[in-house]
DNA sequence: AAATAAAGACTACATGTGTAGCCCAAAAGG
DNA sequence: CCTTTTGGGCTACACATGTAGTCTTTATTT
């Protein structure tokens, strides 16, 4: 079970959550604005995450007045790989024991019966 | 929802992982032999990892012919820290929203039968 | 066009991580 | 007791991360 996407450190997660939180491609200075609800990260340091990301290949960017960027890797893709790791790690690879002990300790009662109601379609 | 302990690098978590695979403090050569498995690092490797882990208070050392140690935190406990930082990230914070793509995309059969069993209970 | 505001290119620098080498002391074995 | 094996203490060093500062170049606005 290697990785299959480049890791991405904490403060270049952040720049993919703006990115992900947004439809289509952002320039510096939206994704700026997409983050200011939780960093006020200078210029300069916006870009040098933008650049390790690109060059990790999980962005692309596109030149027009000024650089556009995108994700090339999903959040659901991405959310995947870390949980997978998240399940070998600490659940012994197995999703249900991971389940099993949400269930246990993490779930509303709503969440019970919703989790009933999912489950009752057979497959 | 800080980090109520402290982060744990890869390397360092894989000794983390031999202290809590086993019953009872480890010196260093047991500590590699039970690593023996997954990695085969040098004696000094091991020591730094743990001075760091011991540096930052998730184990501790008692002195006898020669060291032993013994994690200071949980593996149930880090896992519920990690477990929870990952649904923050990825799962708006729901461990529902977690639980619910868990029993899409990862569970069998097997598991979500039991998972039904479980949520008998109603609690 | 001149002044401002944005974005890009580079450089920087402290701290964290992965992985070890080296030398010395202590323990174990003959 | 002398040799071999383990463990401890330090140092090292390259690469990753968090966070910017400084120029330069563009675009935008009087």
């Amino acid at each position: 079970m290697k990785q299959l996407i480049q890791k991405i450190s904490d403060a270049e997660l952040e720049i993919m959550q703006a990115l992900w939180s947004v439809e289509g491609p952002q320039n510096i200075g939206q994704i700026r604005q997409t983050l200011s609800k939780t960093t006020s990260w200078e210029n300069s340091t916006v870009k040098t995450l933008v650049t390790r990301l690109w060059k990790k290949g999980v962005l692309k960017q596109e030149k027009r007045e000024v650089f556009y960027y995108t994700p090339l890797v999903s959040r659901e893709d991405y959310a995947r790989e870390v949980t997978g790791n998240l399940i070998d790690r600490f659940y012994r690879g197995s999703a249900g024991s991971l389940v099993a002990s949400l269930v246990r300790h993490s779930l509303s009662e709503e969440d019970r019966e919703e989790l009933r109601e999912i489950l009752k379609g057979g497959d």
